[in-house]
DNA sequence: CACCTGATTGCCT
DNA sequence: GGCAATCAGGTGA
């Protein structure tokens, strides 16, 4: 499957809007974060979204909770939780407010501060091939659940995939409910070139 | 209040 | 390929 990632657009439109067309667009953006003396940032190449209500593998399907509070609020916002009690999630919000839908950051290709992600990570290699170890890598924890990933301390910015790159379909992984929803995104280069563009 | 399970990872065999 | 680690939310008594 081959299409466009587009660029150049408002955080505020493309981050609203049907959450798996917003998962697609986030394919080819760049993750960044910027504290504890370090700077790391990342070109997002997996995703997953996840609807509200009427999705039984979203977090927001039972309602409201603590946990969850913040898929609940403006698109933008990032929602952090915690998995297996060990490992930080991070998904960033689509909305509406009040309409909960996420698309979970699933891996990235590191592109600045590779030296921070191996201390942080402490090893060399799989530094952000997975929702947990992209966290670890860029320092997310559960203090960043709420913010804005406009104007954050974790950032997103608007970035495309380069010419000729796919985007595989695959259903999401480590759910039992709603599997047949194929509303996991990764992108792979042409053949073998960067994905970064870089 | 006790029990179960999970949007995972890393180490062991 | 198997499995332990580790804890909060959700469920049911």
């Amino acid at each position: 499957m081959i299409e466009d990632a587009g660029s150049g657009r408002d955080p505020g439109e493309f981050l609203s809007g049907d959450v798996v067309h917003v998962a697609r667009g986030l394919l080819g953006c760049r993750l960044i974060t910027s504290f504890d003396g370090m700077t790391t940032e990342v070109v997002l190449d997996e995703v997953e979204a996840y609807g509200g209500v009427d999705d039984p593998a979203s977090h927001a399907y039972r309602g409201r909770t603590k946990r969850n509070e913040s898929m609940f609020r403006e698109p933008g916002t990032l929602y952090v939780y915690r998995s297996y009690g060990v490992h930080w999630c991070a998904n960033v919000v689509t909305g509406p407010e009040g309409d909960p839908s996420a698309v979970l950051l699933r891996g990235g290709v590191p592109i600045v501060g590779v030296e921070a992600m191996e201390h942080r990570r402490g090893r060399t290699d799989h530094l952000t091939d997975g929702p947990g170890k992209l966290c670890s890598a860029l320092g997310i924890t559960g203090e960043h659940d709420g913010t804005s990933i406009i104007d954050g301390p974790v950032r997103l910015v608007d970035g495309a995939l380069p010419f000729g790159a796919t985007i595989d379909v695959e259903p999401r992984v480590g759910i039992t409910k709603a599997t047949e929803r194929t509303w996991r995104f990764v992108a792979r280069s042409a053949d073998g070139s960067s994905l970064t563009g870089i």
